[in-house]
DNA sequence: TATTTAAGATACCAATCGGTATCTTTGTGC
DNA sequence: GCACAAAGATACCGATTGGTATCTTAAATA
């Protein structure tokens, strides 16, 4: 019976790049029928309806971003070198996207309003997350003598994501490196700052 | 012949509110029609089709955002007082919002792709010139001997809106001033750093 | 190899989309 | 007050939307 884990599973992908360059309500099942090849019989056998299939979408780019920042920092073994591990994800992330449309947890903040609080949620989710791995990272590094302890976690995990989501707004509408640039080296600039 | 005018102005108006609170794609004819509570004709006697009237409507948050700032930092006569009457115009922003749905730049780049190309160049254009007068906010701050002079202008310039802009997400999606407050205090000491 | 059942294709549904042609109403100048 | 033109309402258009019922195909099992 034709591998159904892989169409799901191509289903997922193929929707995950058109909702995220696209847009979740601008992009339509038939949409997805082009991009995958499939019909609408097929995709609806796979989700119960079009929000059930932008939940999981979203899940999936969230995997694919927070699993490749995770393990980049997993990598480096100190807190400077953590960050650059973000950093690094970020600044290549222009280049060599690892998805198409820029961030997922900024496409679907921006687009979900009260009319689809179940991709707010699920953005809420994933910027919490974020800010959490950024928070641990700093805790990390004044529990090992790499970080001022009098820094104030929560404020400098807030204004690092705040900094690079808006330098990768900026980059992406201008279409060029300069904000993503930019707003990466002032936060190397916070993070010598901060560090010991 | 029922002020044309008038009628004109409260599609623009209530279609502005719409697009940026619901979205471009999302927002369909007989949305503002509701809104408005004319139909389609008399909105078709004003505008050529739906991207003509997003033009209008974004073009219209543009002038009340812009506006809004500006004459606020006419008002003010320092480098410093003019940089908070930013701050506070992204700070009561959460409160008492001059327009519904968030930053109109920052919405209008995240669903504009190249399916809406118009809408790209104009918040573009929007971006360009929010990053201008911040330039040149700093450039006359030198001038005047209150900016220190080595600043990096168009690296300050920046920073200073992606930090703007990502706290404007981030509380929008909190559905709390954390990050924006945070982001702002940031801001506040940056500036007190390359003031003299 | 025949049977069964899951996977996918096809054909349809009402509702809504952006847009237009036409009709009615309203205000204005003569 | 009457003609004229502009503003707005109404009624429709084909195309597309999300969704479903039904049919066909293909793979696993017996």
């Amino acid at each position: 019976m034709r591998n159904a884990k892989a169409t799901k599973n191509t289903i997922i992908n193929e929707s995950a790049n058109l909702f995220n360059t696209q847009g979740y309500k601008a992009t339509s099942i038939s949409d997805i029928t082009k991009a995958t090849g499939l019909t609408k019989g097929a995709i609806y056998r796979h989700f119960e309806n079009k929000g059930d299939l932008e939940k999981h979408a979203l899940q999936r780019l969230s995997k694919v971003m927070f699993g490749e920042i995770e393990t980049s920092i997993k990598e480096a073994n100190s807190f400077v070198s953590k960050m650059e591990a973000i950093f690094s994800f970020f600044e290549n992330y222009m280049n060599t996207p690892l998805y198409e449309g820029g961030c997922p947890v900024m496409n679907a903040a921006v687009e979900a309003d009260d009319a689809n609080p179940v991709l707010r949620k699920q953005a809420c989710a994933m910027l919490q997350e974020f800010k959490e791995a950024v928070a641990t990272l700093i805790e990390n590094g004044i529990k090992n003598n790499q970080v001022k302890a009098e820094t104030d976690v929560a404020f400098f995990s807030t204004i690092f994501i705040a900094t690079l989501e808006g330098g990768i707004m900026m980059s992406r509408l201008e279409r060029n490196k300069k904000a993503i640039t930019h707003t990466i080296a002032h936060l190397r600039n916070i993070v010598a700052e901060i560090s010991i």
